[in-house]
RNA sequence: GCCAUCUUAGCUCAGGGGUAGAGCACUUCCAUGGUAAGGAAGGGGUCUCGGGUUCAAAUCCCGAAGAUGGCUCCA
C-alpha cells in the first residue's frame, strides 16, 4: 500500500470512529459493533435494542459528525491490559466488544472473518492469547482498536453517509442483527464527488433499467423469479456473442457437443459434487423428482462423452463446447436483474489433455480470452486461485502444486496482470479466473479456466498411453464470457445500452417521410438491400412526425439512422444520422445508400469496432 | 433464507377510510411531415394476493408472494 492509501485507510477508519462517537452522543444507549474500512469507506455495525436509526437520521449523525471534525479531537492510542479492557467493555456496557476481547483472551484471536481481523487489538506477546490490546481515544469515545488513525478529527477529508442495511452480528444469522451504517469518504471533495457521480451513472447504465427501456429481457411472475426471457432484441445479443465465443473456441480445436438438461441425480454423486455441496442439490425448485435433476452444470456430462469409449494417447486433446443452459437454486434473497439467475447459459467447454498438453491448452484459451475482451473493450487483469493447507481439496497436494506452478507459468508467458489467491480454488482443481473492468472502473468476473485432475478420477477416465498402459487425463473446463446472462449484464452496464454495430439487435432503422406510396417502395427497397447483405434493419413508417421517429431512434440508441423522403428518392443519396460514440470520418457526410450499407458491412464484419465510452 | 423498505394502467409515478388519477405507450381521426416529442378523441385498473377491523378498505392491521438495498452464499 502507497503513503496515500494507507492515509486514506486511516481517514476512514477514523471516520468509522467518529460516527460511533456521534451515534453515541445522540443514543448514549447504543452498543457497538464493528466499524472497519471497507471499499471507498466505512461502516459501523450497531445495536439500539428496540429502536431502529432510518436513512431519515441521517442528516442528524452527520451534522454531529461534523460537530466532533470541528472539536478537533486527537486520537489517542492506548495499552490495556487484557482483563482491564475486559472490565472497561462491561462498564461500558458494550457486550459485543465484550465478547471480542474474551475471544481475544482464549483464543488470541476471534474467529470472525477479515473484517473482524483489522478490528482487533494488537497481539502485544505471546501466539496463543494476548496479554494486552490497543485503544483509540478521541474526546470522550474510547474503541478498542489496532488502528492506524489520522491525528485529530479534523483530518478526515469528505464523506457522506450512504445507506443503512442488516447485519449480523460476526456474519452469522444465528446471532443478532444489528443495523449497519455505511459511509463513503474519500481524501478531497472532489473525488467524493466523482465517487458521487459514477453512483448515478451507474443508476442510469443499470441493466434492470435498461433491459426495460431497450427491449431486451422480461422476467415474468408466471414463470418465475431468477428465470429472464429474452425479446427477440435481446436474443440478437445472447446470439451474436454465443456465436463470436464458438468461432474462437472452433479455431482453437472445440468441437460442439450436445447434453440434456435433466440428468439422474446418481451422475452428480459419482462426480462428488452432489456430497461436496448438498445444501444445493437438496431444494426441490431445480429437481424434478428424487431421482432426476434440472443439471446445474456440465462437466459430468460431457465426461460420460470421453467415456463412451475408448481413447488413446493419439486422440487428445479431446475438446467438447457445449453452450447451454444450467439451472440453479439461487435463494431468493440473492437473485438480481440478470447478473443472478436461476437458469443459466455458459459458453461451457471441456477439454481431455494429457498431463504434458495443460500448459499448451490453457495458453490457447487464454488467447481466446483476450482475443475475446479486447473487441469488447473491456481491460481485463487474472485471479489464480489456489489451494490453501485446508482439507477442502480432492486429490493429492503433489499434483496440485505442479499444475499451480504450470498455471503461474502461463500467466507469465501470457504476461497477464495476475494475483495469487490462495484458498480460492474450486474442491477439483486450481482455476484462473479473469476479471474485467468496465467503463465506471468496476470489476467483475466472467471468464474462468480450470484444471480438473478429480472428475477423470472419480468417472474413471483413461487413455491408453504410446506404453500401451492406461493412463488418467486430466479436465479443462473453461467459459470465455462465463454465464451469458451475467456477462449482459455487465456489458450492458459497461456500454449503457450503446452496443457496438456488431453487436447491436437493430443496426439501421430507415425512418419514412411520409406514408406516400413511392416512399415506402423506397424504404422497403432499402431494406431489403441491407438485408441481403446481412444487416439487421428495420423501417419506421408509422403515421408520425419525423422528429418523433427520429426520437425513437435515439431512444433505442441504433448505431444509424436513416431518414427517406422525397429528395433521397431522386438524388439516390443519404445523410445518416450516426449515433455520436461510433467513430466515423464525419458524422454529416452525404452518402450514395448502396456505398453506405457496404460500409457498415465491413464496420460489422471486422468485430472491431468500440463503442468509444 | 434473515433484516429493512417497497408493490396503484403496458411503462414512469401521484393520490389516499366514501364512484380510481397524470404523463408516456396503445387505438381511431385530423394533419403528409425533413433529423430528439404535431393536434384531438377513445380504450385500458378486483390499486400484488389472502385474511381481519369497519356501515364502508386501494387506503388501517396481520399473513403470503414478488421487487429493491444489505447480510449470508455462489460448484
Amino acid at each position: 500500500m502507497s503513503e496515500q492509501q494507507d492515509n486514506l485507510h486511516a481517514m476512514r477508519h477514523s471516520l468509522a470512529h467518529i460516527m460511533a462517537t456521534a451515534i453515541t452522543r445522540l443514543w448514549p444507549e447504543v452498543k457497538l459493533g464493528i466499524g472497519p474500512v471497507v471499499e471507498n469507506g466505512f461502516y459501523y455495525d450497531i445495536d439500539l435494542g428496540d429502536t431502529t436509526i432510518s436513512e431519515d437520521d441521517f442528516e442528524r449523525i452527520e451534522s454531529e459528525m461534523k460537530k466532533v471534525i470541528e472539536e478537533k479531537q486527537e486520537f489517542v492510542e492506548s495499552e490495556k491490559a487484557i482483563d482491564e479492557a475486559i472490565d472497561w467493555a462491561k462498564q461500558a456496557s458494550q457486550p459485543y466488544k465484550e465478547e471480542l476481547l474474551n475471544d481475544l483472551k482464549r483464543a488470541g484471536t476471534t474467529v470472525a472473518g477479515d473484517l473482524d481481523a483489522s478490528e482487533l487489538g494488537t497481539i502485544t506477546s505471546g501466539d496463543s492469547a494476548v496479554e494486552s490490546v490497543s485503544f483509540y481515544a478521541n474526546g470522550d469515545f474510547t474503541d478498542l482498536c489496532r488502528g492506524p488513525h489520522v491525528e485529530s478529527t479534523n483530518k478526515v477529508g469528505a464523506f457522506k453517509l450512504m445507506r443503512i442495511a442488516g447485519a449480523y452480528w460476526r456474519g452469522s444469522e444465528k446471532n443478532a442483527q444489528m443495523q449497519r451504517l455505511y459511509g463513503v469518504a474519500f481524501s478531497t471533495p472532489k473525488e467524493l464527488r466523482q465517487h458521487l457521480e459514477m453512483l448515478e451513472e451507474a443508476k442510469k447504465r443499470d441493466h434492470r433499467k435498461l433491459g426495460q427501456e431497450l427491449d431486451l429481457f422480461v422476467i415474468s411472475d408466471l414463470v418465475g423469479p431468477g428465470l429472464p426471457l429474452f425479446t427477440p432484441r435481446g436474443t440478437v445479443l445472447r446470439n451474436e456473442l454465443i456465436k463470436f465465443s464458438e468461432e474462437l473456441q472452433r479455431a482453437g480445436g472445440y468441437e460442439a457437443v450436445w447434453a440434456p438438461h435433466m440428468t439422474r441425480t446418481e451422475l452428480y454423486k459419482v462426480s462428488g459434487h452432489f456430497d461436496k455441496y448438498p445444501e444445493r442439490f437438496d431444494v426441490s425448485s431445480v429437481e424434478s423428482s428424487d431421482t432426476f435433476m434440472m443439471k446445474p452444470m456440465n462437466c459430468p456430462h460431457v465426461a460420460q462423452i470421453y467415456a463412451s469409449r475408448p481413447r488413446s494417447y493419439r486422440d487428445l486433446p479431446l475438446r467438447y463446447m457445449e453452450t447451454t443452459t444450467m439451472y440453479r437454486d439461487e435463494k431468493s434473497g440473492e437473485l438480481h436483474g440478470l447478473s443472478r439467475v436461476r437458469s443459466l447459459t455458459q459458453d461451457d467447454s471441456h477439454a481431455f489433455v494429457r498431463h504434458d498438453q495443460i500448459a499448451d491448452e490453457m495458453r490457447s484459451i487464454i488467447g481466446m480470452v483476450k482475443d475475446m475482451y479486447a473487441v469488447l473493450d473491456l481491460p481485463l487483469s487474472v485471479d489464480l486461485s489456489f489451494r490453501d493447507d485446508s482439507d477442502n481439496y480432492f486429490g493429492d497436494p503433489k499434483v496440485w502444486a505442479e499444475a499451480q506452478k504450470v498455471i503461474e507459468e502461463v500467466a507469465k508467458e501470457e504476461e497477464l496482470d495476475y494475483r495469487i489467491e490462495p484458498g480460492e480454488a474450486a474442491f477439483y482443481g486450481p482455476k484462473i479466473d479473469i476479471i474485467v473492468t468496465d467503463a465506471l472502473g468496476r470489476k467483475w468476473q466472467c471468464a474462468t479456466v480450470q484444471l480438473d485432475f478429480i472428475q477423470p478420477e472419480r468417472f474413471e477416465l483413461e487413455y491408453i498411453g504410446e506404453d500401451g498402459e492406461a493412463k488418467r487425463p486430466a479436465m479443462v473446463h473453461k467459459a470465455i464470457l462465463g454465464s451469458i446472462e451475467r456477462f449482459l449484464s455487465v456489458y450492458i452496464e459497461h456500454t449503457g445500452g450503446k452496443f457496438p454495430v456488431w453487436l447491436a439487435p437493430e443496426q439501421i432503422r430507415i425512418i419514412t417521410v411520409n406514408q406516400e406510396e413511392e416512399t415506402l417502395k423506397f424504404a422497403s427497397d432499402v431494406q431489403r438491400e441491407a438485408t441481403e447483405l446481412g444487416l439487421r434493419v428495420t423501417v419506421d413508417n408509422a403515421n408520425e412526425s419525423v422528429g418523433k421517429k427520429i426520437r425513437n431512434a435515439e431512444l433505442y440508441k441504433v448505431p444509424y439512422t436513416i431518414v427517406l423522403g422525397e429528395k433521397e428518392i431522386e438524388s439516390g443519396v443519404v445523410m445518416p444520422r450516426i449515433r455520436k460514440d461510433i467513430e466515423v470520418e464525419s458524422q454529416h457526410e452525404a452518402h450514395n445508400v448502396s456505398e453506405f450499407l457496404k460500409t457498415i458491412v465491413n464496420e460489422t464484419k471486422s468485430r472491431t469496432l468500440k463503442s468509444s465510452l
